[in-house]
Parts: structure tokens; C-alpha cells; sequence
DNA sequence: AGCACGCCGACT
DNA sequence: GTCGGCGTGCTC
């Protein structure tokens, strides 16, 4: 930083900010604010500012007295006094200095993007032809041979039959602008700017419900959250309930007390749980809307949404992972359902921020109520909630006076259990889901494994099709009838006949695993009535839904499915839970990999027995000797934490410190190896001996979308620190187009 | 010479 | 993110 001293004579302005620049640098520009724009202007507002001769949006993050430049312009003109409010804007800056944000993409999160580029926006370069399509055509042929990118660029504006725009015209033909600026010159394009606009709400109509009367463990937890409410300053409560204890309604009740008192309230789900069901139960209890909130919203809707957010006309919101960023009036309360899930942390996408952990700086900023709340919480959570960082209060019974269900563990090294069923049915489960089905009881079945997708396998060598961009195997599509790669969406259709390595004809389908099991209770049990729920039966919009009536209906006898399964789904009459494939992540080399296992298994028991019906719970495992089944049985997590938090301390693994880890990626494995190792080299200097820098490797999956990746994993005590000396590399080496860096802290 | 293309710094 | 300048290498 330089002084204003030797600038004073040239500072002629009453008052400097640096400006964000919409969409553009990652860096904050320096502006001057005249005195007659210094009366209105504050932090937070949206301006336009000029950048190289043209007028920009951005934002006015900081307002100072000196100038750092010498030279500034001034600030054009406020657009919007009200955009950005105070306390979302000091969270934007927490998370640009803690996870080492930039902020062209904090922007994304805290303004909907189609409200950025609606108001007058010219940023958008379209291109058009000037001459009509037949001298067009003829040109592109005569240009073929002389000017092959020019023939392409006016082939592709052929072809769209309306203007593209500079972008998405260099995406398709794959040339560089320079072809563009020559055609402009001969006059052949058009080069002007658009505006966009945009599409509006919904409403739907509800029936109200009354709230319940709480037992005595849910009145205790609603005292202690309306205590710290009342008393007007932060405070985090972490809710431990098992699952049926009743969680769900002291959040309705806190939430109906905050909004009588006349605040407003936020509670995030994970996306997993944002079903039409958990809508419904909000628009059922409350006389007034229920603001929405999660990715698949359209743009009209995020708008409208946003807008009336910002009037104070919605004060009750339920959303995903990114609705903490919602510009809600007034905030008292913030509720993290399932606070443990891993959802509610942004993977492989900057920035990699952590749901959970922005609510609870959010509340502290506002001085608002967080209350997280779980049947098995995460290690981090509960280790803050036993030093005291956190009120803890436990939930041990179930509301509705239900038992817990029945656990029990399946060894299938066991002979008698396998049979010929490709192990995945022992004959223990089926004989139980015989019992149940036979008096009229409903049974779900779990498969706990990501990725348990059909492929088109060679049988003679044993290899799967492999994506010629990426280091996966394609997936079948059997409705499509093709092959297609989950990471870049690549399709090869049809799919082969031989195989590509050995050239013989024996390539064979090998069916997901919902559909083997499926086939397998048909031929067990003919007649049985079954329903699959998974990527596959639930990728149309509406059919999760449909699904989950068909079984709750009674429709089904057996519900076969996926994680999605797992979460926050209510079906009195299941009385049979089986788990068909526990072990499966437990051998991921990741720290979290049993806590996890843990999580899930305790959610998937939660599901049996939630009506008067006592449940029961068959697990299947190889390894039936892991203790984490022997917490599991009895529900004790308590053991588990005990056990668990021994492993961390052991390991010196988070809550103990933290982690971090740094992706760069890039079409050339040498220069993204080069440039993985310039930031190591960094990190290493720019970190103190307290700070564990792990070298440089190769990704598990080393090339996604032909881009090899390269990773560094590092721990330490403060993950502001490491965050602040990655920005300084960036400033000193940044990373360009087409590679990339991701930094993920807290990983 | 004219063009395509990649690299790199600047934008306040 | 985007613009413009510049060096390089290709073709006519």
C-alpha cells in the first residue's frame, strides 16, 4: 500500500471507494465519490463506474477517506441504494478472506444472476449478420479455403438464425475473436449489446395445521432457543434428537414464536430433503407464504422471491445449501436441519464454502439464533457443543411414543446367508421381508453405493467403455439406448457392438443395482409389488413425487432405493428396513469415511417403525466385527463420538485442526503440475511450522473434461491464515483460463 | 503482407 | 472477465 501523501494535490474527491466490478476483475478498483453522490452513497450500494471508457456495474464494498492510486475516476451514478444490506456484506467479506473467495464469484451467491444483468444490462456483445443469408453463404464457401475461421463464424450465425452472442460464438466454433474483429472490419457482422428479461412466479394454496403439544425433552429445547431469542444475541444450539423425536416441530414452534414477535426466520434442509412433502408440512402449519429456495428454481422466480425477501413481504424461508445467502429482512432465527449432512458443503465449486458454517457467522453478525439440529451430529459439532461453544440439549425419546426399532447385523462371510443371489439378498432379509409383506407391512431396502451404475461390460476383458475425455467408465442409459459420461456428459450413441480394446462382440449390460434386486424379488417372490426409486426412475421433474405417493398409498409392498430414500421421507406402515450393502465407503480414504457410514446407517434404521408398528432393521455386511455396527445397534452415538474423537485426537484430524485442499487443473498435465507446484512452493514459504504441506499428487480421477488434475492437502490451526497467504500467491501468479484453481478449506 | 492464435498485462 | 498489444508461425 502506498500513502496519500504524495498524491494529496491530485485527490480532488470528498471520499474514495473501492468498487467491485460486476462479472469481472477479482480485485476491488478504486473510485472517487464527489460530494454531492458522498450524501447518498454508503457500503453495499450498486453503482456504475467507467472501465476503459465504458460504464460498468459494481458494487461499493469499502468507503475510506484516502485514496491508494493516484489517478481515480468518479463514480457515475447509484443504481440501487438498497442491494446489497450491511450485514450480508460484511458476510461477503468474512468469506472472501476465509475461504479465499474471489468475489466475481461471491457475487453469484448473494445476488440472483438474472437480477444482475436484467436492470439496463449491456454487457452481452451479440453478434448478427449485416448480409442477407444467401450473400452470407456464399461468402463462408468463398472464405472455406482463404479464411477458415471467418467461414466458420458466419456458418455458425447461419445455422442459429438469430444473433449469438460473442461467447457463446467463440464456444461453438472453437476460434479465437480476431476472425470476428477482421468480419466486422469488411462489414459482414454486426457487433451490438442486449438486454435481458425475465419470467415470473407461483402460489400454491394450503390447509392449515395446529401445532402439537411438546413433551417434556422438545418444550426444554424450545425454552433454551426462545431464551437466547429474547435475549438478543448470538448463540448457536445444536439439537441432538434421535430420529422420531420431534425436531421438525420445535422448528415450526420457534419459527411461529419468531414471526409472532415479528421477525423473520431461515431454516435450511439439505437439498436431498427439499421434497414437496417437507414444502407442504411448511405451507400447511403457517397463515402466511413460504419463501423457497434452492438451485432448480427458474430465474423469474429467484427474482421474485428475492424482491419480495427484500421488502419484508416473505419472512419465513425454507431453502437449500444457498439460501443462506437470501436477502432476509429482520432475521432472528436460523435452523440447520440434518446439520450433519456433507451437503451442505459446496464441493469442486468455488467458492467450497460450508452452509453451516456461513449461517452460524451470518446469525453472528445479525446476532440471530442458530439451532442445529440431528439425530447423529457431525464430530466438529458435538465436540463444540461439549466444550461449550454450543448449547447442547438431547432428544431421547420418540414424540410419538413409537419404540426405536430393532437392529440387527448380518454377517454374509457367513455361507448360509449367501446363496446364489450375487450376495446382495441373504436369505435372513428375505425371509423378514416375506414375514412383513405377508401381513400387509411395507419394507424398504437401501443400497448404500454411489456410482452403482450399469455398464456395458466386454466379457472377455473384463473392461468397461471408457470416456475418451475423462478416466470413468461411461454409464449405461437403457431408455436412451446410449452411453453416456456423468462427469462431462459426453454420449456415445448408439453404443457399440464390439469391444473397442479386444474387438470381439461380447459386450454385455450389467443392470444398476436397484434393478438387480428388483428382479431378484420378483423371481423370489412372484407377485410382490415393488418400486424403484433412484437417479434413473426419478430423473423426470415430478416423478420423486409421484413415487412417494404410489408407496405411502400402499401401492407398493417393497421401496427399493438410493441415498435419496435415506432422508426426511415419513411412511407409518414401513416396518422392515434392510441395508443391502453397508460396508460399501467405508473403505474411502477419508478421515470422515466412518462417521459417515455412521450417519447414514443410524438415518436408514430412523426410517423403520415411525408408526404405532414396531420396526426392525437388517444391516448386511463383510465386516460385521467393525464396532461402529455395535453403536449402531443400540443407537448409542455417544460411543461412537467417545470412539471416534479419540481417532481425531490420535490423528491430529479436524476438530482438532483443519484442512484444506488446493485443485489446479488444466488441458497440460506439465504446466498444471508446474503451476501445482509454484503454489506448494508458496504455501510452504507463506506457512508457518505449525502447518502440515503435503507434496503435490495426482488426482484419484486424474483427467475430467481432458483436464488432468493435480492436488495439495494441507492442515493447520487457522484456516484464515492459509487463505490469506493463497491470495497473496494469486496476486503474485495467477491462475488463467483454461486452467483453474479450486481452494477448498475446511475440506 | 495478411491472418490466426496464444500469451500477458491492464482495467482504478 | 475482457480488451488490446505483441510476438510467432503459417500461407499465398
Amino acid at each position: 500500500m502506498q500513502t496519500s501523501a504524495t498524491s494529496k494535490k491530485i485527490a480532488t474527491f470528498a471520499l474514495y471507494a473501492d468498487v467491485i466490478i460486476e462479472g469481472g476483475l477479482d480485485t476491488p478498483l478504486e473510485y472517487g465519490i464527489t460530494e454531492e453522490l458522498a450524501k447518498e452513497l454508503q457500503e453495499g450500494m450498486r453503482v456504475l463506474v467507467p472501465v476503459r471508457g465504458s460504464k460498468r456495474k459494481g458494487i461499493a464494498l469499502h468507503i475510506k477517506k484516502t485514496p491508494t492510486y493516484k489517478k481515480v475516476l468518479p463514480i457515475a451514478e447509484v443504481l440501487e441504494k438498497d442491494w446489497i444490506a450491511k450485514d450480508l456484506l460484511k458476510l461477503m467479506q468474512w468469506m472472501h478472506s476465509y475461504y479465499a473467495a474471489p468475489y466475481r464469484k461471491l457475487f453469484k451467491l448473494f445476488t440472483p444472476s438474472s437480477i444482475r444483468s436484467s436492470v439496463g444490462d449491456k454487457l452481452i456483445t451479440m453478434i448478427s449478420l449485416t448480409k442477407t443469408k444467401k450473400e452470407t453463404l456464399e461468402l463462408a464457401q468463398k472464405f472455406a479455403a482463404k479464411h477458415p475461421s471467418q467461414s466458420k463464424i458466419l456458418e455458425a450465425l447461419l445455422k442459429s438464425d438469430k444473433p449469438l452472442s460473442q461467447t457463446e460464438l467463440l464456444d461453438v466454433t472453437k476460434v479465437s475473436k480476431a476472425p470476428i474483429a477482421s468480419l466486422h472490419k469488411k462489414n459482414l457482422i454486426t457487433i451490438d449489446k442486449r438486454k435481458v428479461d425475465r419470467s415470473i412466479l407461483y402460489e400454491s394454496p394450503h390447509f392449515q395445521t395446529k401445532p402439537k403439544t411438546l413433551n417434556d425433552e422438545q418444550k426444554v429445547a424450545y425454552d433454551k432457543i426462545l431464551e437466547s431469542l429474547h435475549k438478543n444475541e448470538h448463540k448457536t444450539h445444536l439439537i441432538h434428537g434421535v430420529t422420531g423425536s420431534g425436531k421438525t416441530e420445535i422448528y415450526m414452534q420457534a419459527i411461529a414464536k419468531v414471526r409472532e414477535e415479528g421477525g423473520a426466520a431461515l431454516m435450511l434442509v439439505p437439498e436431498i430433503a427439499l421434497t414437496t412433502q417437507m414444502i407442504e408440512r411448511f405451507k400447511a402449519r403457517f397463515n402466511e407464504p413460504i419463501a423457497i429456495y434452492h438451485h432448480k428454481l427458474s430465474d423469474g422466480e429467484k427474482i421474485d422471491m428475492w424482491k419480495k425477501l427484500k421488502s419484508g413481504e416473505m419472512q419465513i424461508m425454507l431453502g437449500a445449501r444457498s439460501a443462506v445467502f437470501c436477502p432476509i429482512k429482520n432475521l432472528k432465527l436460523i435452523i440447520v436441519d440434518e446439520e450433519h449432512e456433507s451437503s451442505y458443503k459446496q464441493q469442486e465449486e468455488t467458492p467450497c464454502y460450508h452452509a453451516k458454517d456461513v449461517a452460524i457467522m451470518r446469525a453472528y453478525l445479525t446476532k440471530a439464533t442458530v439451532a442445529l439440529g440431528t439425530a447423529t451430529p457431525s464430530i466438529e459439532s458435538y465436540y463444540k457443543a461439549k466444550a461449550g461453544k454450543y448449547t447442547l440439549t438431547n432428544l431421547e425419546k420418540r414424540a410419538s411414543s413409537a419404540n426405536l426399532p430393532k437392529v440387527h447385523v448380518i454377517n454374509m462371510l457367513s455361507e448360509k446367508e449367501q446363496s446364489q443371489r450375487g450376495c446382495m439378498l441373504s436369505n435372513k432379509l428375505l425371509t423378514a421381508i416375506k414375514k412383513r409383506v405377508e401381513i400387509g407391512e411395507q419394507v424398504m431396502l437401501f443400497l448404500n453405493r454411489r456410482g452403482f451404475n450399469s455398464f456395458l461390460l466386454c466379457a472377455d476383458c473384463a473392461e468397461p467403455i471408457q470416456c475418451p475425455h475423462c478416466d470413468v467408465s461411461l454409464t449405461y442409459h437403457k431408455k436412451q439406448n446410449h452411453l453416456k459420461c456423468h462427469y462431462c456428459s459426453y454420449i456415445l450413441s448408439p453404443p457399440p457392438r464390439e469391444c473397442p480394446s479386444c474387438r470381439k462382440p461380447t459386450l454385455e449390460y450389467k443392470g444398476i443395482g436397484t434393478e438387480q434386486v428388483e428382479s431378484i424379488l420378483n423371481r423370489v417372490f412372484p407377485g410382490i409389488r415393488t418400486l424403484r426409486m433412484d437417479a434413473d426412475t426419478t430423473s423426470k421433474k415430478g416423478s420423486h413425487e409421484k413415487l412417494y405417493k404410489q408407496f405411502k398409498s400402499g401401492k407398493a409392498d417393497v421401496l427399493i432405493g438410493t441415498q435419496m430414500i435415506a432422508k426426511g421421507f415419513h411412511f407409518p406402515s414401513v416396518t422392515l428396513v434392510g441395508v443391502l450393502n453397508a460396508d460399501a465407503g467405508l473403505n474411502i480414504p477419508n478421515f470422515r469415511a466412518e462417521e459417515n457410514l455412521f450417519q447414514l446407517l443410524a438415518q436408514v434404521s430412523g426410517r423403520a417403525g415411525r408408526g404405532p408398528l414396531d420396526g426392525e432393521v437388517f444391516i448386511q455386511s463383510y465386516m460385521v466385527e467393525h464396532d461402529l455396527f455395535t453403536y449402531l445397534k443400540t443407537e448409542d452415538y455417544r460411543g461412537f463420538y467417545e470412539k471416534e474423537i479419540k481417532v481425531r485426537k490420535l490423528f491430529v484430524y479436524p476438530p482438532y485442526t483443519h484442512l484444506a485442499r488446493l485443485v489446479i487443473k488444466g488441458p497440460d498435465p506439465k504446466k498444471a503440475k508446474y503451476l501445482a507446484e509454484l503454489y506448494h512452493k508458496g504455501l510452504v514459504q507463506g506457512l508457518g511450522s505449525d502447518y502440515l504441506i503435503m507434496p503435490v499428487i495426482e488426482e484419484g480421477i486424474f483427467k475430467i473434461k481432458d483436464k488432468y488434475h493435480f492436488t495439495l492437502h494441507l492442515k493447520g490451526p487457522s484456516m484464515r491464515e492459509v487463505s490469506s497467504v493463497i491470495l497473496k500467491i494469486q496476486e503474485k501468479y495467477p491462475i488463467r483460463a483454461p486452467y483453474v484453481l479450486l481452494i477448498d478449506i475446511d475440506a
